[in-house]
DNA sequence: TTTACTTTGTGTCAAATTGTCACAATGATA
DNA sequence: TATCATTGTGACAATTTGACACAAAGTAAA
């Protein structure tokens, strides 16, 4: 039994006196790369591909345990955190998989582990500017990789329900405040977040009103201009701080 | 010891077995009368008031929890039900609250009951046509009554803030669909729904334009008008049923 | 049976917002 | 120096929203 089985074995054994039972987190990131919006994925052993999520402590907050999972999962910390779904069907368990898993580990299995159990799930999206995370599997995944958010692989359980309803979300969120601006670096031109709406939307927006309406939230501040690049110069900008 | 006391020490003995431990469901049930927008709310014994709630079955989809203890509150199976937010701070708990039931029972309590535990609360709001409500407390209230959705009594934990997130919610909502009418009875007026609304967004809203846009949703069909009333009688609408 | 008054349904026009297009400024490249 | 793609922004049309007006329909009082 190599050193990975024993953590994962330890982990389930502990698990059941350290978070609460029957509740988890699900966290669907966001970026934005190659003129797509994309999402985190993680590869369970069994080759399908399920969201990137967690438990919580039982004593620490809901929205501490969501942040904690996506930090776990990507090193950033810095990132938008949005919860916006609970999903809680009757026979929501990863029971088929964890078996499943303990089969593959040669490890026999206990009666009716914790982790086999139903579990609500309290589902976050997050906005990350992608450049700069770090992402890695966790225990019970074996790689994780960014996928178009509109062409899913095969997702366990309801996650590509929760991926769908995410989306919406965040469109309908996009509505009233341009969040958008997360997925990119801290500065940024307006051609950028024109093109990272246009992915959002899936659909072309008129660039002279687009800019128009960044400029009318006010919580853009023009820095220089971008220099080093061909034709005009587009300003660079920033979010402003709530100081 | 009485019946009731019995039934609830009954209900609390055998929960851990039948819910889901840690989890709860929360409604804020939204009614309409007296030109006023209303909530529904129990009284505790201690005087405080608090939000109809309950708990999850093992074998029960969370919406059906949310649906099943907002029936039994109001008697009433036709309403409409919609999740809007999950809270879990990780102090979020009625351990004082039903230590001091236990002692005005004269029970002596056992440490650590489940029912004393963290709750992660998972939030609904419904609306309904109040005039065919039948309110009646649960196990731990000793009245129901319904108050004014802005001047709300001293209420427990967070449920304040649970009632604002609603009306929050219930607002945005209303702005892609004119959910409102299930505040009222099948068949009502334009000048009713007008009434409704303004009493939702607290302000006035112009009547010749609120009438044209119900009717640009096309979900309303025009009945007969009104009869016995004074002046010019109003048509009556109904939702259009889905067939 | 008029006349006055309230409520309802809807039309008209102005104001505000949004959509389309145009064009000049800017800087690399031929 | 000319050409070309990109960016910033202005002008005007189209659409949506807001404000107001007025007639229709009915009760109640003179």
């Amino acid at each position: 039994m190599n050193k990975k089985t024993e953590d994962i074995l330890e982990l389930i054994k502990s698990g059941e006196h350290i978070f609460l039972p029957n509740v988890s987190v699900d966290s669907v990131i966001f970026g934005y790369d190659n003129q797509e919006l994309q999402v985190l994925l993680l590869e369970a052993s069994n080759g399908n591909w399920m969201l990137p999520g967690g438990y919580v402590r039982k004593e620490e907050d809901l929205d501490a345990a969501a942040l904690r999972n996506v930090v776990e999962r990507i090193g950033v910390k810095d990132i938008f955190l949005k919860q916006f779904h609970t999903f809680g069907q009757r026979k929501r368990s990863f029971h088929k998989e964890i078996e499943q898993l303990f089969e593959d580990l040669g490890a026999s299995i206990a009666q009716d582990l914790w982790i086999q159990k139903r579990f609500i799930s309290v589902a976050y999206y997050t906005l990350v500017n992608k450049t700069i995370t770090q992402p890695n599997p966790n225990f019970f995944a074996k790689s994780c990789r960014w996928h178009n958010a509109r062409q899913l692989p095969k997702l366990l359980l309801d996650h590509e329900n929760i991926v769908t309803t995410a989306l919406d979300s965040f469109r309908a969120d996009l509505a009233s405040y341009p969040l958008a601006y997360h997925l990119l670096p801290q500065k940024f031109t307006m051609p950028e977040l024109h093109a990272v709406f246009q992915s959002i939307y899936q659909k072309r927006l008129d660039r002279s009103r687009f800019q128009k309406k960044m400029f009318e939230y006010d919580v853009f501040e023009r820095l220089e201009s971008r220099v080093g690049v061909a034709h005009r110069r587009p300003y660079l900008y920033r979010h402003k701080q709530t100081i």
